[in-house]
DNA sequence: ACATAACATTTGTATATACAAATATAAATA
DNA sequence: TATTTATATTTGTATATACAAATGTTATGT
């Protein structure tokens, strides 16, 4: 469906916007269907990201500097994120003995655990909306999108 | 920049994953770079697309219904946000004489004022993206992401 | 060694958002 | 006309986020 029947406008945006707009609601799609997913297993999409961030780690801790830069949004507060996470007993932190500034941050088994039983899930939402392209439109969305927001100094 | 690089991941990303984070990402990269022009006038992005959407409404009032299913983000608080906007003095808020259960909405000579003072801010926003793309490319970019948020039952 | 700067994280506070329940009004039905 | 249902908005409350300032630790320069 055009953007501008969804934002239900009268007139037609011009080219650029139209990226602008068409680019700000598909991500509140996705981020919508994607909440409706793990709203039953009680995290917020952010903590989610952090547990597979953790999980991508394959045992390493990461510190919070180390989170922050890897997440989608950059959240001006990963101690609460952590916080929350934590208090699901789904990761561990412990100050850095190297470098007393660093905090060490592990998920667990529960958060594993976690991650595994939503996987399936995940991976069935993100291939809802990709099977309505094709392979080629796919890279294609994918190389322009990354070209899109390189910006140029 | 490639989306792993960006996430700063060691492994490569299957296509249907690489679309759905490309897009997250994507969609911040847009909104810090508008907050950050926003930010001086001390309106929030959500504040802007009422904004938006009253301007485009050409005199005729709307009720809080109609603002609601015409912004980006489907927030569950329009009341609060023109609130906001009200004691900035921005829109105007009557109850609607015909059905009194609706509120009419209305942007002010200030609210229109601070968006023409906006507009080329806006549009030099949108098209420091787009000129990442050729006319081409830009239209067929609006035609992936069309095509990949449609639900097909 | 001491002062200063840089780094990593946390905390305070104000604002924003999500969700459910409450309120108020209008329309439909018996 | 009284009752129920539907519609439109608001409010309460809990949680999340943004931003700046504070804290604690390590590195650097004199």
């Amino acid at each position: 469906m055009k953007i501008e029947d969804e934002l239900k406008s009268t007139v037609d945006y011009n080219k650029s916007t139209r990226v602008v707009l068409n680019l700000m609601y598909t991500q509140n799609v996705i981020a919508d269907s994607f909440n409706e997913i793990i709203k039953p297993y009680d995290i917020s999409g952010e903590q989610y990201n952090v547990l597979r961030i953790l999980r991508g780690q394959k045992g390493h801790p990461a510190n919070m500097c180390i989170i922050q830069e890897r997440m989608l949004a950059r959240t001006s507060n990963t101690t609460r994120l952590v916080d929350k996470l934590l208090l699901k007993n789904l990761v561990t932190r412990n100050v850095c003995p190297e470098n007393r500034r660093k905090i060490e941050v592990l998920i667990t088994q529960k958060g594993l655990d976690l991650l595994t039983e939503l996987d399936p899930k995940v991976k069935e939402h993100e291939e809802s909306f990709s099977k309505n392209l094709n392979e080629e439109e796919l890279i294609q969305l994918n190389t322009l999108l990354e070209k899109y927001r390189t910006k140029i100094n």
